[in-house]
DNA sequence: GAGGATTCCTATCTACTCACTAGGATTTCG
DNA sequence: CGAAATCCTAGTGAGTAGATAGGAATCCTC
């Protein structure tokens, strides 16, 4: 499961990409998804650091998108507040590390499950944009009730 | 990512699975598969108590699957140990909660995106049995060096 | 029925992380 | 100068992860 911080990043970002390229400040932008002023003000350095957005102090000071919408990636932003997309280290690609008790890592059946999981999660995170989100995703099974099986 | 307790719960069950449909003592798993032992007595226990594996107790008693391998999914499994497959549980299935601060759940562009992700995850690990991981997952790009971008 | 091997149950521990808050320094604009 | 904003450093309380300990219950062999 995605953190907290990861969710309230994404929504935070999503704010901004709705009103491009204009800037807020955080009390706006809290205000209107319903984050915790403070912590979203933690989580906005984050993204500064990390070169998703720009900020500008002061009177009248804000944040706003450092790049187009279209140009950040769901994936990278999760990167930042939660680490890996993998399920684990050894099948992770920008957080690799070999698993300790692991005697051969080209053979464990483990790793080429969740290397496959991995790809496929990729694909869509590193692909799907603030942009794309905005827009729509298109024909997705979306899961209105609870249902048995699969989640 | 991952639970230790997730990873050591798969590793045990595959070495289960590759004698199926012998018995084993925890200590000869924890042996052969690196797993501190008593933590690995504790996953057991959840492991039964789901209905994954059969038990029997005193001497020359042990562990074995309580289905075939063909039966047992990953996904199950990382259920059990790890909770929802789901990155928001908004985009969960079998363990649905609705998002406190959210406004308007089926106009939710992060809820599209994450849902999408979940199907894809869930495809994979509900289909992907224990057997089929020990006969190998077929063609698979398998990250064998540290490579920026992806992971 | 004694003894050893095993699972099973309950309890506890330490370290860490998450989610969030507080308070104030710094910058900027009017 | 003063209001409004970001930025910085700290800290807190709750929860969880990852074990470990000790012993009760169970079962087989002899």
């Amino acid at each position: 499961m995605l953190s907290q911080r990861g969710r309230y990043a994404l929504k935070a970002l999503l704010f901004l990409a709705r009103r491009e390229p204009e800037q807020f400040g955080v009390a706006a932008i809290a205000e209107g998804e319903q984050i915790p002023r403070k912590f979203l003000e933690a989580i906005m350095t984050d993204m500064r650091k990390a070169g998703i957005v720009e900020s500008t102090r002061g009177f009248s000071g804000g944040h706003r998108l450092a790049r187009p919408a279209d140009l950040i990636t769901f994936g990278e932003v999760i990167r930042i507040t939660d680490g890996p997309l993998a399920l684990l280290p050894c099948a992770s690609r920008n957080f690799y590390k070999r698993c300790e008790d692991c005697r051969d890592e080209a053979a464990c059946a483990l790793r080429q499950v969740m290397a496959k999981v991995r790809n496929e999660v990729s694909e869509i995170l590193d692909r799907t944009t603030l942009a794309d989100a905005l827009r729509g995703v298109g024909p997705v099974e979306l899961l209105d009730e609870r249902v048995p099986e699969g989640g």
